[in-house]
DNA sequence: CATATATAGTATACATTTGATACTTGTATA
DNA sequence: TATACAAGTATCAAATGTATACTATATATG
């Protein structure tokens, strides 16, 4: 392998694994379409997410707030709340998201048939 | 939300998370790609990727070969060998890996702006 | 007045997973 | 006799994940 195909490869790989890091893991999907889907509030994602602890959610919130897929925006009332958002950029992922779960379907059907 | 829209929810939410349990976390793709690469052998394949262990190298090659992405061979001489080799159908995740690489790619430009 | 409630998380302790390093098994070679 | 090779395992420490309880603040309730 010759060292400029090494670095595209490197490059392809680190690009992939970034994918992986922004959207991968058991939770941040599922959070996604949950605000997507109307629930705003901590809590309220929180119970339409089962067995998510809080801790989790609260991390992978950051997360998804630093990769600028979600908003999050203080409503100064008693007691405090705070409103969940997805952007707009948010929507890109659908191209990614979209091959992964006609993969995914596909795949789960193979591996049934062995 | 109704319960025929949740449950068309939890499907794809389920079918996204098998294809990230399937090729998800640190080290599935780059294994995949260095095998297609023309590494066959176990120690081969490990020098070609920096910082994997005998450990982790293993167990992944596992779970390849049962998700049917690669296969594994043995050749009976002294010492024993095996070969590792993509399937026909490993190619067939080209189609989510070129997405989330595309994606990947726009994403580091668009948080280095930030 | 004392107590309870709601919100958006933290803190703490415990469980599971991952990683580094050494070791295994059987034969051939120096 | 000692060493090396191949393809992993075994073992222990470190990092990460999970469950549960708790925090602060202001309002509502009895």
């Amino acid at each position: 392998m010759k060292e400029s195909d090494k670095q595209r490869f490197n490059e392809k790989v680190k690009a992939i694994q970034d994918t992986m890091f922004v959207l991968g893991g058991k939770w941040k999907l599922p959070i996604i379409l949950s605000i997507h889907d109307g629930n705003k509030r901590f809590n309220e994602i929180s119970k339409s997410i089962p067995k998510i602890t809080n801790r989790v959610l609260s991390r992978e919130l950051k997360h998804l707030e630093e990769n600028l897929l979600i908003t999050r925006t203080v409503i100064d009332e008693y007691p405090v709340r705070i409103d969940y958002e997805v952007t707009k950029y948010c929507f890109s992922i659908e191209k990614v998201v979209k091959p992964m779960e006609d993969w995914g379907k596909n795949h789960i059907a193979k591996i049934k048939a062995k």
